[in-house]
DNA sequence: ATAATAAACGCAATTAGGTTGCAGTTTTTT
DNA sequence: AAAAAACTGCAACCTAATTGCGTTTATTAT
C-alpha cells in the first residue's frame, strides 16, 4: 500500500480544528491516518510505523483523543484488539459518531476495511429490544489476499 | 433471569454424544448453559454462578472444547471479552457452526442475547471482497433494562 | 517576546484476560 | 481391573491496555 503525505498544512489545522495540540507525533499520526484509503491501524501498526520511537501510552492516549474529537472511529478487529479508522463523514464530533457504513475484515491479513458503500440495513423492530445501533461485519478475504 | 434445572440425564447424554467426558464441572456447566433461555454467559459469570471453587483455566478449556464439539457458539460481547451461547440449531458440529442469526448487546447489563428472529442480510456483492461471513449486531436496551 | 497555564509525553508499574506446561486425578476404553 | 485418554488445578507466563507522576512541549494571556 502506498504512502502518500497529506500537507502538513491541513494536518495541522484538522488537529487545531478538532482542539488538539499539534506535537510532532500527533501530526504525523493524522497524516498517517490520512495517508491511505480505507485502511484501518491498529496500535502496533502505529508502533511499527514509528519504529517504536514512541511510547505506546501515548499512542494509546492520542488514539483515544483522536476519536473523543471525532476524527477516528474505532472498528471492529480480526483478534479484538483496538483498531482505528479515519471518520469520512462530517457528522462525527465530540458527542457522537454517527457512521452507517459496514465493515470487512480479511481472514488472510487480518485487515479491517471500512465500506462506505456497504450501508447497514434497517433496523428491523424486534420485540423486547430498544435498538440504538446495528453493526454489520462481513469476513473473508480482500482483495490483494485473494488473488495469491 | 429464573434457574432450571434441566434433566441431567439429558444433559450427560449430551455431553456423551459430543464426544466430552462427563465429569461433575462439565455436566453443571452445560445444565447452566441449558438452563438460561437465549443469554450468553461470560467465563467471569461461570465463575461466579460456582463461587470460585473451580480454576479459570478449567473454564476456558471447558468453553473452547463445547465450542469445538458444536455445543456452544462465542457471541459478540460488550467489552470484547470471550462470550458464549448455546447452539440451537442442530447444524452446529466438529467441523463448522452454521449460524444465521443476528446477536443483539444490551447498553444497560452488558448481556449478548442471540435473536433467532434476527436474520441475517444476504450478502451484497462487492467489489474487490469475497465474502465468507457476515455478523450482525444491533445495541440497544433490552426488555428488562428498558423498563427502569 | 515572555511568563503562566494547559496539553501531551515517557517511564515504570500495574491490571486483566487469556494461555501454556506439567503433574495428578477422573473418566473412558479394553 | 488395567491401560489409555480426557480432564483438572496450580504456577508461571504473555500480551493488551491502563494509571500515576514527573518532565517536556505547546498554547494562552500578559
Amino acid at each position: 500500500m502506498k504512502y502518500k503525505n497529506k500537507n502538513l498544512l491541513f494536518i495541522k489545522s484538522t488537529l487545531a480544528k478538532h482542539g488538539l495540540s499539534r506535537t510532532n507525533f500527533r501530526t504525523n499520526l493524522l497524516d498517517l491516518f490520512y495517508s491511505f484509503d480505507n485502511i484501518s491501524l491498529s496500535v502496533n501498526d502505529i508502533l511499527k510505523h514509528f519504529n517504536n520511537s514512541i511510547d505506546k501510552v501515548t499512542v494509546y492516549r492520542s488514539l483515544t483523543s483522536f476519536e473523543n474529537k471525532g476524527l477516528i472511529h474505532i472498528v471492529p478487529d480480526a483478534n479484538n484488539l483496538k483498531r482505528y479508522s479515519l471518520c469520512r463523514e462530517n457528522t462525527c464530533n465530540t458527542i457522537s459518531h454517527a457512521h452507517n457504513h459496514g465493515h470487512f475484515i480479511c481472514y488472510s491479513c487480518n485487515q479491517t476495511f471500512c465500506l462506505d458503500e456497504f450501508k447497514l440495513p434497517n433496523p428491523e423492530f424486534i420485540k423486547g429490544f430498544h435498538i440504538e445501533q446495528l453493526k454489520l461485519t462481513a469476513e473473508g478475504y480482500c482483495q490483494d489476499c485473494n488473488k495469491n
